[in-house]
DNA sequence: CCTTGACTTGAACTGCACTTCAAGTGGCAC
DNA sequence: GTGCCACTTGAAGTGCAGTTCAAGTCAAGG
């Protein structure tokens, strides 16, 4: 089955400008053409998916092109994948406690919003409604 | 206590030419100066320490300004502010996957490592250990 | 066949978050 | 007092991830 580039852009929420770019980049590769227009298969939809995943992390396009031709031997690659895990993981915790002091902040009266105390203590993640 | 550019550069893991953007930008103030040197006052770190925790977040630094003075009567602001903080929500599941693909992939014996089933089961959260 | 609209291209541009430069200043240690 | 080094400034520059432009092409529908 194969997709035209509107379609690609619509089902991955991508611009079909940034699509073109990703090819050129070497991101991606268009499995043909009908005319002078791009075709797709099926599974460009998921490499799409796996980049805006890793540009979500934090990888630049650079990066992101050798991770997916990264094998088992690619041993500096792989130390940095999991050294990116590992700071992953405690950027998913600040982005927790980010998420909890804007909620907080959505409700709160105090003025100016970021200096409430709740507001902060949800940020710095300490839990106010208890104390040690 | 007053602190010099080079220590809150220091303390925040900020250039200092980040701190001198950022003023300029009006985010941050310096306290006072020491001849032409900027002096600040220890809450300026905690100050950053949210900048850095909103931009993290994916919030420009126009907006990181808006919400620094943002009140409870800022009413778009803090829907906007809710808003965020859902699509948070659901970056952090991506996030969360990402790192466990990462961790995976640290690992894998698949080449490329990317086209793995563990590695695209854990990108996508499915669980390959159960079957449903 | 004709028309229309969305594609194509390469290069220039944009937006954003910084950084660097070059010339000058001045705190502070010795 | 002297000298060194890190600060200062405003403006230009950089890196990155795209986007836009202008002119041309062509698929597909009527």
């Amino acid at each position: 089955m194969l997709l035209d580039i509107a379609e690609v852009a619509r089902r991955s929420g991508l611009a079909p400008s940034a699509l073109r770019f990703y090819e050129r980049r070497g991101l991606i590769e268009s499995s043909g053409r009908n005319g002078l227009r791009r075709t797709y298969d099926a599974g460009t939809l998921g490499r799409l998916a796996l980049i805006s995943c890793a540009r979500l992390a934090g990888f630049s396009l650079a990066q992101i092109g050798r991770f997916l031709v990264a094998t088992p031997s690619d041993t500096v690659l792989r130390a940095r994948m999991a050294e990116r895990a590992e700071e992953l993981d405690q950027e998913i915790s600040r982005l927790t406690r980010m998420r909890d002091s804007l909620r907080h902040a959505a409700i709160c009266t105090h003025t100016p919003l970021v200096e409430c105390p709740e507001f902060k203590a949800r940020i710095e993640g300490i839990d106010p409604s208890r104390t040690p």
